[in-house]
DNA sequence: TACTTTAGTGCAATCGATTACAAAAATTAT
DNA sequence: ATAATTTTTGTAATCGATTGCACTAAAGTA
């Protein structure tokens, strides 16, 4: 139990009767000092287990080496996925990733913001919440010189760089799955329209609409919350009316899974009768016994790609701001609950 | 755009023509300073929009506010379920969680530790890698003084408190459950036998099964991984001999997930011919056509135990030691997979 | 009035590392 | 050998906030 006596370069200094600035540049490489002595001091400073003091050296820089990462929630697999990949690609770079949860509330995203900045963080990630409309809290981040890197959820403001999947080739790579599956009914489960994502999925379902010279019918376009009930009562509004749809794209899988269940209570055969293709790839889906066709959106690669926007801008001048937008390609799983052609054929799903 | 001027006590002391000393005194509300000059001073501080530096805080307190938390990956439900809870219950007190992933190897977890001390964390929470033996790199935290509190894997160390629940009687529960569906022949799956929970959970299992008067089979426990495939394999190499288990008690949801899957292949109807259940409640055991009955961890609610912990820990004073093990309870979800009590009834999956 | 308290502030050191600038030591040139 | 360089090292300020100690002025006491 040997009480903890933290060793400074000034411990060092006087054990080698130099000076503590001698000590500092030796043990940062700094050619001004002899072979000799920097080698010296690097010896003694193993041997009395000489470790850096951070918190000093962050003080005298600037620079803490610690990012925050604010997200809705930590432990929605989307999220977790996303810091996952920020944390493998900075963490070998020296920095440490703070996360901070909105819990899907502005205010709390305004907090996050503050405190962090407050904690002098080297940079900020952040997917905003829901409720965020107003910028302000955001764009003083930019004013405080402190880059911030968008991921998923973007809002625009000049000057900020984001990382996002392209939505709208989502929604219209899932549409066009589900033509080609032979609907022509087929109805969307829209998330918050205020969030770009969906409204973009939203168009990128309409766009193969009318591509593929479907029309879109505006009762089969639904606002439904990520839940499985909000998915079942979405179905049970559907097939109130007299025309009912062939299939479903969700923008949630949850929703989709909902449907899915609902569907089955009512009889309605999958993929028979209805598709149904969800987004976001959850583990679930292909877990099912009936899985579910999704839009993967690359999380990991989404933290690591948030990651190098972020290197790269700390790299660069700190007087240009660099807006860079990176658009990743989501992937479709296909899968039974939307693939027609597996029904005679022994099932697999992949991945 | 204007540039960002960080606003110090000296700015505010200069403007006021009073000294820094009593400007920081006034801001912490010392009493020593007369009431008139406190609230100048407030007022003034905010008219120019001063932030406190924490950095420098924290240089001369020794105290940055951040703790560092140590999982295997933090993408897995269970973890990041935990970490939430931790974030969640310290975020009040004004502290930043930091995450690292040690990949379920040691030396990560080493070097996590060793950066972690380096910036000076008041904390660190973790869950050791399957792959951690010794515990050198552990008793250095302590003996730096950095409180340091396990959650679910822990490791023996003298002096250091753990969050856990309770997997022996997980274990006890899950296997009484299947007894009393009337199964006899009950295979386990058990995982890596060198963490304690797995270790728990098996004896659990054997005591549960002695309790009743039931042999348990030495060939019936098999070491799985974490994995659909492990489960199935296991399976398949159950399924060869002689006598086949009526039930599977596994401590992995992935590997319960896997052997239902071959089961079904084999024709094998569950839960009639064999209940099987999981361990950790992972969020597709209950979305599943046949739910899976799980072992439930409680995540949430033991990181914020874990949180608990340590802000006691850090009240108490700081030359007593305090070994603090608490122990939360597992609740079973008891859902299709082995409930032969539905049957006949209307499939009603519990939560 | 003279003297002790007490309240309210300021001075200066401190936390540990970094870094202009100055100074000393070692080399080279003349 | 001495001046001119070049190397190497030291001094002291700095990053911002905190705090023991000292000091001033006002209030209280005798």
């Amino acid at each position: 139990m040997a009480e903890k006596e933290k060793v400074t370069i000034y411990d060092i200094s006087k054990k080698l009767n130099i000076s503590a600035a001698t000590v500092s540049r030796a043990l940062n490489n700094n050619p001004k000092i002899s072979l000799k002595t920097r080698k010296l001091v690097m010896k003694t400073a193993a041997k009395m287990n000489y470790k850096q003091n951070k918190l000093a050296q962050a003080l005298k820089s600037g620079k803490t080496h610690n990012v925050g990462v604010i997200v809705p929630y930590i432990n929605r697999n989307f999220f977790s996925s996303v810091i996952r990949g920020i944390e493998e690609e900075l963490s070998p770079h020296g920095y440490h990733v703070i996360i901070c949860q909105s819990h899907e509330d502005v205010n709390n995203e305004i907090n996050q913001i503050n405190t962090l900045l407050n904690t002098q963080v080297d940079g900020i990630f952040m997917s905003v919440a829901k409720t965020t409309q107003k910028t302000d809290h955001i764009e003083k981040v930019l004013s405080e010189n402190t880059p911030l890197v968008f991921f998923d959820r973007k809002k625009d403001v000049a000057g900020l760089s984001s990382v996002t999947i392209d939505d709208f080739r989502g929604g219209y790579l899932a549409t066009e799955h589900l033509i080609k599956q032979g609907c022509k009914k087929i109805a969307h489960f829209s998330g918050d329209l205020n969030l770009e994502i969906y409204k973009n999925r939203y168009e990128g379902y309409i766009a193969a609409m009318k591509d593929y010279g479907i029309e879109a019918i505006k009762e089969f376009s639904l606002q439904v919350n990520s839940k499985l009930e909000s998915g079942a009562s979405a179905v049970r509004d559907l097939w109130n009316h007299r025309i009912k749809p062939d299939a479903i794209f969700s923008a949630s899988d949850y929703a989709a899974l909902g449907a899915i269940q609902e569907l089955k209570k009512m009889g309605v055969k999958i993929p028979d009768e209805v598709c149904v293709v969800g987004f976001s790839n959850e583990p679930f889906t292909k877990y099912m016994e009936l899985p579910i066709t999704s839009v993967d959106q690359t999380p990991v690669d989404m933290g690591r790609n948030a990651a190098k926007v972020f290197l790269e801008q700390i790299q660069g001048s700190k007087t240009l701001t660099i807006e860079k937008k990176v658009v990743l390609a989501p992937e479709l799983y296909i899968r039974d609950s939307s693939n027609r052609e597996t029904i005679e054929k022994p099932l697999v799903s992949k991945e």
